[in-house]
DNA sequence: CGTTGCGGTAATCAGTTGATTACAACCGAC
DNA sequence: GTCGGTTGTAATCAACTGATTACCGCAACG
């Protein structure tokens, strides 16, 4: 009957009635487009990653739960029945995404650190470059606010422990950060713990929207001390307002 | 037409995790009661704590949006219309629990600095006063998790920032939390940085049941480092395989 | 040329779910 | 004993949502 939510319906418009130009787009560039742009067709490998990208930052704002299939399929400009059927369900979507945030979390990690080696001065001692590497660390973690929604996503992840399917997904997550800090990079158990835990508080903090609501000021004295820049932050990190 | 889920009508339906005994007697029999059982009739502020015990316990377990209020009625052991007309609306409920939780909080752990002070030996130096209130806090804080779901209620309440009426008030609570620690108990900022870190460190491993999937192990050093007695709290603990 | 495979959508279905309404049982006060 | 405020419920509504189905249009290929 009613013709369902205005917008279930992808987003470039006109989909149907394409008949007019119907022109066509340059077929190998496969571009992203803006213009009045063109639906454009796309290899799904490239649909994969950008409805990935896009999931990531829903899921992020609204959570697992919150989150509907067509507010992912709108965000990442297909169509509902797309997103599920590329995804098996709404459920692999969320598991695809925890691991593809996992996967860049260790990519920017691995980064951070072989930076931090070969910025080192000849010379330095150990000692110097347990910290340049831990320093490179925390950097590594703030500088991934840029990916919108990366920290959200995880944390509402770890929240899902007890779902049959996600909880095995979340904790290999975990478990695969954890892996890295100690063996990969070689840090030991106390220092793992407490980056773990000051991540743990900064994602709580961007959660919270504490960045930004510049209004009361509730515990500025905390964000002050979680995070070094604060300014460039904020300009980064979702605000109280912006229900995503 | 169909009678709506099965369960959808309160029933006899057992009070939820928390031990009859719950808040505490007082009132006259107001019995929990089994036996063929009458619903019993109780005051308005009686059910009102129950409802809201029982719905920390599944808020913390499946989360604000996770929950249906049909969840919340049953488990509090009364009908789905009860719950949404005492508390307004579900939301209305969430935030009345995530302000129950923040209550309780701050009432464990200023019990828990006051039972430190006076068990200090006479003549104690006010390091040793103050390594002892800080090490209060964190058992108090692990001791609370026999408040089944206070710590992932909280959790989700932080990861709702962005909403507009439970965003300031998960703010607000942690807000309080901070106070307390900076004000009324007077830690230095860097502790309560690294309590709060702490704190949502624990939260996490809590909301991922990692405590107890004896299986894989995958960073049960960590587990080790965070919970100083393991086997108590896995006792007490949500485990993996409990929905909720 | 046709046909086969794939990217992609509209329409729709079936099950949920928060809220509302109307009504029932109970208890104390007068 | 009955009247009125409460505690509490069954039934239902209207909206939403994840998934399924059936279909469209393009491109490459033989």
């Amino acid at each position: 009957m009613s013709p369902r939510n205005s917008s279930r319906t992808a987003g470039a418009g006109r989909a149907s009635t394409d008949l007019d130009g119907a022109g066509r787009a340059g077929g190998a560039g496969a571009g992203v487009v803006a213009d009045g742009a063109r639906p454009a067709r796309m290899s799904s490998e490239e649909r994969r990653a950008q409805i990935l990208a896009a999931s990531i930052a829903v899921f992020g704002a609204k959570g697992y739960d919150g989150a509907t299939t067509d507010d992912l399929a709108q965000a990442a400009g297909v169509s509902q029945a797309y997103v599920v059927r590329m995804f098996g369900s709404k459920q692999g979507l969320f598991m695809a995404a925890m691991e593809s945030v996992a996967d860049r979390l260790e990519v920017d990690f691995r980064a951070a650190l072989d930076e931090a080696d070969a910025a080192l001065p000849v010379g330095a001692t150990d000692e110097q470059r347990t910290h340049a590497r831990k320093e490179a660390m925390s950097v590594a973690y703030l500088r991934l606010l840029q990916e919108r929604g990366l920290h959200l996503t995880m944390q509402h992840a770890f929240l899902r422990g007890g779902d049959p399917a996600i909880g095995p997904v979340a904790r290999a997550s975990f478990g695969r950060i954890w892996r890295f800090i100690r063996e990969d990079a070689g840090f030991d158990a106390e220092f793992g713990k407490s980056f773990l835990s000051y991540g743990m508080l900064l994602n709580t903090l961007i959660g919270l929207r504490m960045v930004d609501t510049d209004g009361t000021g509730e515990a500025d004295e905390l964000l002050a001390l979680c995070f070094p820049d604060l300014d460039a932050v904020a300009g980064v990190v979702p605000r109280a307002d912006e229900r995503w």
